[in-house]
DNA sequence: GCATTAAGTGGCC
DNA sequence: GGCCACTTAATGC
C-alpha cells in the first residue's frame, strides 16, 4: 500500500505507478528544531510533507531571521529548478515539529514532473495559492497592526487544521511556537505576545492549555 | 536538580 | 512597534 494516501499529489497515479514514484525517493523522520537544508547550497533533494511542519527562511548576519513560508502535509518545496539543471536553495529550511518527509532527488524530480502531466497542473495550483498567500500577508504587512495579522493568520491554520465546534467557534492546535510566528509575521515576539493577549481580552480568541486554541 | 529556552511584562525610545 | 531588562514557566540534559 502507498504511503502517499495522506498527500493529493498522486493521487491520480494507479497504485502501481504510486509504488513506483516511492522507489525513487525515500521517507526520512526528523525531530524538531533539525536544519534541512540552507540557502545557497546546492540543491540536492525536493520534499513532500507527510507529517509536521516545516519552515523555510532568510536570515541575515545579525540572525534576524524571515521565514517565507510554512509547508505542511501535503506541501512540496522547494519551488525552484524544476524546470532547470542543477538548481541552488532559494532559502534555508528548518523542521518545526517533528516531520515526516519524502525525498525526492532533483534528478528524479525533473524525470518525475515532465513524465507525469498532472503533476504540473497540481504543481502550478499550488504555486498559485502560495503566492496569493503572500501577497495577502504582505499587503496586511502594510495596512493592518499587530493584532489584525495575527488574527489573520490564525484564522488560516484554523480553516485548515481546526475543528469546528458546535457553537461555530473552531478549535485546533498550534504547531510553532510564538516564536516562530513572529518570524513568519516579522514583528518582535513581545509584539506578538502583546497581540495574543489583546486578541484573548477582546474574546477572539482563547487559550487552552498545550497550545490549543479557541477561534470564535 | 540545574541549565537552557520560551513566554510574558513593563519601561523607554 | 522595537529593543532592553527582568520574571516566570516550560523543557532539556
Amino acid at each position: 500500500m502507498s504511503r502517499f494516501k495522506a498527500i493529493g499529489w498522486f493521487a491520480d497515479l494507479s497504485e502501481k505507478e504510486q509504488m513506483e514514484v516511492e522507489k525513487m525517493g525515500v521517507f526520512r523522520d526528523y525531530s524538531a528544531r533539525e536544519l534541512l537544508f540552507l540557502q545557497g547550497k546546492r540543491l540536492s533533494h525536493y520534499y513532500f510533507v507527510l507529517d509536521g511542519l516545516v519552515s523555510t527562511y532568510h536570515q541575515n548576519e545579525q540572525g534576524k531571521k524571515w521565514v517565507a513560508s510554512f509547508f505542511s502535509n501535503g506541501d512540496f518545496f522547494p519551488h525552484v529548478g524544476l524546470a532547470t539543471e542543477g538548481g541552488i536553495y532559494p532559502a534555508s529550511a528548518e523542521i518545526v515539529t517533528d516531520t515526516t518527509l519524502f525525498l525526492l532527488p532533483a534528478a528524479q524530480a525533473q524525470k518525475l514532473f515532465a513524465s507525469v502531466p498532472q503533476l504540473q497542473t497540481q504543481l502550478t495550483q499550488f504555486l498559485f495559492k502560495k503566492s496569493q498567500e503572500l501577497m495577502t500577508r504582505f499587503s496586511a504587512s502594510l495596512f493592518d497592526g499587530a493584532s489584525e495579522q495575527l488574527l489573520a493568520f490564525l484564522q488560516n491554520i484554523a480553516m485548515k487544521i481546526g475543528q469546528q465546534q458546535t457553537d461555530g467557534s473552531i478549535l485546533f492546535h498550534l504547531p510553532m511556537k510564538e516564536r516562530d510566528l513572529a518570524d513568519y509575521i516579522g514583528l518582535a515576539p513581545e509584539t506578538i505576545s502583546r497581540a495574543f493577549r489583546q486578541l484573548c481580552e477582546a474574546g477572539l480568541v482563547e487559550k487552552l492549555p498545550e497550545k490549543n486554541l479557541l477561534i470564535k
